[in-house]
DNA sequence: AATAATAAGTCAATATGGTTGACCTATTAT
DNA sequence: ATAATAGGTCAACCATATTGACTTATTATT
């Protein structure tokens, strides 16, 4: 039996993360070189097509980025169009942030790429895998302390 | 009976990559910055590690950076005394590059943290759920086309 | 009504990690 | 002798991030 926890084990663990990763961006990122746009503005998309709604602080917090580095991409994504920020109802201090049709369109290409990477990943195994594919990216997540 | 290939299943998926990998990156960070080092230094001490005597071109391959981009990082691990380069024997062009005493002790450091990281998520799965999450991940990472 | 706090926007200076292009030396192969 | 290969380096540029300092608009507090 193969010990799974040994370092060489470990060491091809990193190794795939890595790989995986860059794997996993480089679609993507081709797209977007095509319409000048950088990973950070496909973050942007993301998040506000994930969370309709929600606020420029909301935001920097899921991202972790100063406001400074978001305050470019974001500009640039509301000029082009992509986005929509409408100051909220009750606190107009608050701007809620949303996707226009157009920007909605292309935030659906782009991750639509990475959904069929992992989708293609996931045809090839069985449901059970997918679950602890998922549970330990789950916990790798939570390790950012 | 849950439909893991659905879209709001796949971009779960993709944020659970986006924040593992974060999490995955952010502790050795915070020991390089310490040391003034970024994180083209770990990689570069990591596959020097991983494959001693591997010469300056076969590193760039597996880096996919410009010599231009390895360039800096690496003169400055070498003048760290972290990393050795010696010529080739048979052919005095090549430089074959190893980690020193002192660049293997930081390496297993840097690397160690990523391992502790990955041996905690694997000890709380079964060896088959290792099992399909590198299998999932490998075939992530063949997707770079 | 005055003041403090919050949300957001922006300028500047700086750093890291990349890119391409151009050109150099040393060594080996033809 | 010449061409090819491996590597090194300068310069100009770009993206993505940082911190600090400051502004405006709006809301909450006293």
């Amino acid at each position: 039996m193969v010990d799974l926890l040994s370092e060489k084990e470990l060491r091809s663990s990193i190794e795939l993360m890595y790989f995986a990763y860059r794997g996993f961006t480089s679609h993507a990122d081709k797209t977007l070189e095509q319409k000048g746009l950088g990973r950070l503005h496909h973050r942007v998309l993301y998040f506000i097509g994930r969370n309709h709604g929600l606020t420029i602080s909301e935001l920097l917090k899921i991202l972790a980025i100063s406001k400074q580095a978001l305050n470019a991409p974001l500009r640039q994504l509301i000029e082009m169009k992509l986005v929509e920020a409408v100051a909220d109802n009750n606190d107009r201090r608050l701007k809620r942030l949303q996707l226009s049709e157009e920007g909605n369109h292309l935030e659906k290409i782009l991750t639509g790429k990475q959904m069929r990477q992992i989708a293609d990943a996931f045809k090839n195994v069985e449901n059970s895998d997918i679950a602890a594919w998922r549970n330990i990216m789950n916990y790798l997540s939570n390790t950012n302390s």
